[in-house]
DNA sequence: TGATTCACATACGCGGCGTATGTCACCCCG
DNA sequence: CGGGGTGACATACGCCGCGTATGTGAATCA
């Protein structure tokens, strides 16, 4: 029981360091937060932050990981139900909206993140937008998306277009928050709604 | 002639901050950037730093509000030339994205700024997202671009794209650079254009 | 069971920021 | 035209936070 208990103890540490650094980086920002007292609010020192994150820096790497996983495990999940590559996008794009309104998206993901990570790597990190331009690839093959522009650059634009849309959001003062979020959600849906073939697929390839 | 000297001076201090730490916010980043330099670097000391700038993000504001506004001047004579609003957005997205290549751009306006300023600043910093929404109502309102989604939200979410497409060229290592950038300006035109109405104003509203 | 390794803690030094304070030149007004 | 006031900086101080080098005790393996 103890013969494992040595591995446990450090994927707990582990946990324990992610767990902290996502509330607190979420909260505060990367910048404000102090390692010092991040590592001290779960029991440990800096010395256990590099040694398995690293650094600072590391330790954002991960959380920023996780995060993004998390909210692309999500959106899978929403847009397992639609029918053909055209929908789950139109679904999966009205949900990145909301599903990132959370400072821990917001703060994490889209501030401080690339400023720190750099955009070669936020660029990458996006298993969303992986899924975002194999969905393009599918509906421009399927006939419903229009063909122009590669799937992988279309992808990067709409990620970024719907990002933007969600930073907006959340950069409004509460009062407005309701409002802006109504529209941005018409707005990416118009923005998809435009990206495909005004002809439902009358003659076009078969099953989707 | 020593009359108007002193104002002059301090016009010339301000300038000669401006000027040395937009090239090195630009060259090596906001955080890497130690004031002391870059003070010393044009022989001041950081008291000039927070007497004109209140601290090292008033100066980034300020560095990041020029090039804001180089590029918006650029691009509008850029689109000044081309007819009709959709026309216009069409030469704005296209250039945009030639435009914010260099490190000035890449690396304040879309990194260090939006981290340091946060999101409320970064995305009222726009003249750029203005001029886009102006025109997108324009287009709305003359027929040529599709009614759906408010010009304020597609303005956020067309700039976002831009945006991520500029990023996402500039990311890239050097001999993807080329090939890069002509994917990513044909998928700025292909998004552009998906926005447009099919059938030109056939029998729709008049004059603009 | 002893040596080794590993997961952390401790200790140190440095740089950078913000602020409080000082100083000198210019401006205004009597 | 000269003295007080204001503004544009320079100087000095203290603090915090990071990275790294080093120490230590427990667990693992031979």
């Amino acid at each position: 029981m103890t013969a494992r208990s040595r591995a446990q103890m450090i994927d707990e540490t582990r946990a324990k360091l992610l767990r902290a650094a996502r509330a607190a980086f979420a909260a505060s920002g990367y910048a404000e937060t102090s390692m010092d007292e991040l590592t001290a609010s779960v029991g440990l020192t800096r010395g256990a932050l590099y040694h398995h994150f690293g650094g600072k820096s590391g330790l954002l790497a991960a959380v920023a990981d996780a995060i993004d996983a998390d909210i692309d495990a999500e959106l899978d999940r929403v847009a397992s139900a639609a029918d053909g590559p055209a929908e789950a996008l139109a679904a999966r794009a009205e949900a990145f909206v909301l599903l990132t309104l959370e400072p821990e998206a917001q703060r994490i993901l889209f501030r401080d993140a690339p400023a720190v990570l750099g955009p070669r790597v936020s660029a990458r990190d996006s298993a969303c937008v992986q899924a975002l331009a194999e969905l393009i690839g599918a509906g421009q093959a399927a006939g419903s998306l229009r063909p122009e522009g590669s799937p992988g650059a279309l992808a990067v634009l709409v990620d970024g277009a719907l990002n933007a849309a969600s930073a907006w959001v959340a950069a409004a003062e509460p009062e407005q928050q309701d409002e802006r979020c109504a529209e941005a959600r018409a707005a990416s849906r118009a923005l998809i709604a435009a990206l495909r073939t005004r002809e439902p697929d009358a003659a076009g390839p078969g099953a989707a």
